[in-house]
RNA sequence: GCGUCAUUGGUGAAGUGGUUAACACGCUAGUUUGUGGCACUAGUAUGCAAGAGUUCGAUUCUCUUAUGACGCCCCA
């Protein structure tokens, strides 16, 4: 048997359902945002990822899909969004349009890594991406359109953490400071610490392991390192979060891995029963080196991440209630052949006037075909009859309330309409489907 | 890259160094019911992740590989 790659999922199912409910959130909240939806090549070259993400890391050197085409062309996969979008950004010259821009994407990234709780290698992420701005209102905005789509899913207990790294020269002084701070007492951390100190002292800070020592807990944090002007900023997201309603704590320890993070960086954690000791369920922070080091104009840039998977296992384990539509309106049945082709006939008549019909395929047994109906969960049967259908009548049955009713074919939608006007209101759907009349228009493009 | 534990049918699973691998659900067919949802009957793994080894004999022991769950490193 072939079986997936390691680390993949097939996501079908009630889940796939929970996921393309996600997404109608996402949309509808960017929307209001008013984000673009932005597609960007799943694979990218090699070159893109390792200088946008650092060529020094872990993450670069192992942990990406690497391959060469069939052109000898380095090609990655996308181990993240950011990188792509910026170069898209940049190689279409968006600069020139509207700034800020503001872009959203939805899709699978890539990274070869050892499979584990809330890690898969191929994981779907929803991300923004506001390129042209260096505003502290689009810090807020950026961080209160995460909490409002966590809020808008249904989930409760978001807590939003936050930090700024300073611009450049406020980090490099950090930077240094720490190391200066650690040094003296660096034996006495675990090992992994002693490789931090020279690869990036930041990471001590939120080493697991040293979590309780003292000397830790009294480092100097980013705060004491901020110069003036990076101060004043940090103030101002804090006020326009205030503004926003947007509930955070200060949080010194988060400094995110990347190099190419400045000023505001901050992690999203939902308060989950069973959701385990890692809660973030999105990260972001700004950029505005990034599109430089990608050979674009010198352009701010601040950005957001959220992971599928996790979304849905929270929505899961808090048991949100989640609008997905189980049942069908009706079920045809038949029993010979010129049934099967009225059947047929109907079916797609009925469809086309917006109904939502299913119908036997495999010719079993009225039996068989009745609980088939029973498992698609059929507000509505009809038993096609080839006497009834030669007087132009049908016989349509209520499954929950076995009332039965013999009508003209004629009256057919006509009595759907009716009858079925009341189960709608048992969805309040916001045009979620796509294949309702409304949607059918943009379908075709 | 490192570690711990796991892998039996469509599903949940019981079980043993030896002849027909339990039980339940599901599914299919049939009986009965005015055309299903109840009940009853029958069918439903030539095989216990793959390969190799130990053995007279392995699903059961050993090893390798693969996959999964969970950790470490790392976390975009």
């Amino acid at each position: 048997m072939i079986t997936k790659p390691k680390g993949c999922k097939d996501i079908y199912g009630r889940e796939a359902k929970v996921w393309k409910y996600i997404d109608t959130v996402i949309d509808s909240v960017m929307e209001k945002y008013n984000y673009n939806y932005i597609r960007t090549p799943i694979f990218e070259s090699t070159e893109l990822f390792h200088r946008g993400v650092g060529e020094t890391t872990d993450i670069v050197t192992k942990e990406t899909y690497d391959f060469k085409d069939r052109g000898d062309r380095s090609i990655t996969l996308r181990p993240e969004g950011t990188a792509g979008v910026v170069r898209s950004y940049i190689e279409n010259k968006m600069y020139g349009e509207n700034n800020p821009v503001k872009l959203y994407y939805n899709g699978t990234m890539y990274r070869y890594e050892r499979p584990q709780a809330g890690r898969e290698r191929e994981l779907t992420q929803f991300g923004v991406e506001v390129l042209g701005s260096d505003d502290p209102l689009i810090d807020a905005e950026v961080i209160s359109l995460a909490v409002n789509i966590y809020k808008m899913l249904g989930l409760k207990g978001i807590k939003v953490n936050i930090n700024t790294l300073g611009d450049v020269e406020s980090r490099n002084k950090y930077h240094d400071a720490l190391v200066k701070y650690f040094a003296p007492y660096i034996n006495d951390f675990c090992d992994d610490c002693k490789n931090r100190i020279d690869k990036s002292p930041l990471k001590i800070l939120d080493c697991k392991v040293d979590k309780d020592n003292e000397v830790l807990k009294n480092a100097p944090t980013t705060l004491d390192y901020l110069n003036d002007e990076s101060k004043e900023r940090f103030e101002k997201v804090k006020e326009y979060l205030d503004l926003l309603q947007v509930e955070y704590v200060v949080n010194p320890k988060i400094v995110r891995g990347l190099d190419y993070y400045n000023h505001t960086v901050f992690e999203i954690e939902a308060d989950i029963e069973g959701f385990g000791s890692n809660n973030v369920i999105g990260a972001g922070g700004r950029y505005n080196g990034l599109c430089e080091m990608l050979d674009g104009p010198q352009t701010p840039g601040i950005g957001f991440a959220t992971g599928f998977s996790r979304l849905a296992l929270a929505l899961e384990l808090e048991n949100v209630n989640i609008p997905i539509k189980e049942d069908i309106d009706l079920f045809l049945l038949y029993v010979n052949e010129d049934e099967k082709k009225y059947a047929a006939y109907l079916s797609q008549e009925l469809r086309m006037a917006g109904y939502v019909v299913d119908t036997e395929y495999t010719s079993r047994s009225l039996k068989a075909q009745f609980k088939q109906a029973d498992r698609l969960k059929a507000k509505y049967t009809i038993v096609l009859n080839s006497k009834e259908l030669d007087n132009n009548e049908v016989t349509i049955k209520n499954t929950k309330t076995k009332e039965e009713d013999t009508i003209s074919l004629d009256a057919l939608i006509y009595y759907l309409d009716e009858k079925l006007a009341d189960d709608m209101d048992e969805y309040n759907y916001e045009c979620d489907d796509s294949g309702c009349s409304c949607h059918s228009n943009e379908e075709d493009l």
